[in-house]
DNA sequence: GACTGGAATTGATGTAAATCAAACTCGACT
DNA sequence: AGTCGAGTTTGATTTACATCAATTCCAGTC
């Protein structure tokens, strides 16, 4: 995101960068808190989250290095509407969205990159809003399994290897289906040969075919 | 938008600008095809909705006069991933991707003014995410009937009387039920004495009380 | 190597909502 | 006024998935 600024650029947003150490299970923000700032995962793992009245809780994105989240929080007039907890020890680099302002001012080039970066979260939600409506729970965990594989040209007989960044419940909450269910559903794949789990390895034996499954 | 921008730049936008007339049942742009502009309704009525592979569709948003749509699509690398369909006659402004682009360029208020509108739709797909994940087809649906009204201070004994836009079928599907239970739902409302209904036309006569409803 | 506690699995049962099918409503058009 | 057809409602049945309740599986830890 960064990449293409001049380097007095990229001094002017650093000095609104900080950042920070995270134990496991911390929260970074929380629903209802004013916002100020997004953030970049540099090592770890993040969950966002909203939880109902009642105390359910539904992953709404998993966070890992590399990536951002909370962009488009800055231009809403609202606060926080979900929350940001650290599934291990993670190292956040939070940017000021008073730094974010004053270059959207100075530069064209980043508010594009603001505006593709938000588009791309827009596009992740609109999958999701697909999927919970039209594809069925198994449909959605081969969804998830593919997700990153797909391009992948599968040289070696199509075998690849996915495996979960986080507790099984997590993901599963991510697809939103019961911890019970994903289970269910994981062992029929592997009972009709398709995948192979090992603890948190997943082993795909047949791409193709998995990618066929489920669509009846 | 447009509303403080100066004279030049809005002559600058307005030649990127293009008003057309749809007829009702036409297709604006569907999914696949390459995005070149975004819109805004000046008259009418439009939906977006996904189809799946066999044919079933989900409507994702409803829009009205005034309201613009497909901002984001201009921004992704990718073609448009959803289809739009006039449900009455229907008159467009079509505004061009390089139009918008190169008012970017020229003014980091216009910049504001888009990361803004697409922030608000990431907003809208987030509570739609929550609703279908955390909330029952009751609870979504109650969450419609009150979606406007909630603001109204509701003088009048708390009586108010929201119309359909559109027909019950495409209604339903905005909210993910079936036509046949929308109805079954939307006459338990009435039964409990919560609302009346009266062809599109349905008068809540506690709004408190429907909003406390579906809780348990 | 036994002990422990969170994660994962398995089983039995319940239910919100979908599906299939039929009837009904009502505005638009002769 | 009669007929047509899309939209809506009602009823009977099914299903995908959730819920509740036990077990089982490991990765640490002593």
């Amino acid at each position: 995101m960064f990449s293409n600024l001049s380097t007095p650029e990229r001094e002017n947003i650093a000095r609104g960068c900080r950042l920070r150490r995270f134990t496991r299970g911390s929260m970074v923000f929380r629903a209802g808190e004013q916002c100020e700032s997004f953030h970049f995962v540099v090592t770890g793992q993040v969950k966002l989250f909203v939880a109902s009245a009642t105390g359910v809780e539904k992953v709404i994105e998993l966070i890992g290095p590399g990536h951002s989240f909370a962009e488009a929080m800055m231009f809403l007039p609202k606060p926080y509407m979900l929350n940001a907890q650290t599934l291990t020890d993670t190292l956040i680099m939070t940017v000021s969205k008073q730094a974010v302002f004053s270059e959207i001012e100075r530069d064209p080039r980043f508010s594009m990159h603001m505006l593709s970066g938000i588009s791309h979260w827009l596009h992740r939600l609109l999958l999701d809003v697909e999927g919970y409506t039209l594809h069925s729970g198994m449909q959605r965990l081969i969804g998830y399994l593919l997700r990153d594989v797909e391009l992948e040209h599968e040289g070696d007989f199509g075998i690849v290897t996915v495996s979960l960044p986080v507790s099984k419940a997590t993901i599963a909450s991510r697809l939103s289906l019961t911890p019970e269910y994903f289970s269910r559903v994981l062992h029929q794949l592997e009972s009709e040969g398709l995948i192979e789990i090992d603890r948190r390895e997943i082993r795909i034996l047949d791409v193709r075919r998995l990618a066929g499954y489920g669509s009846h």
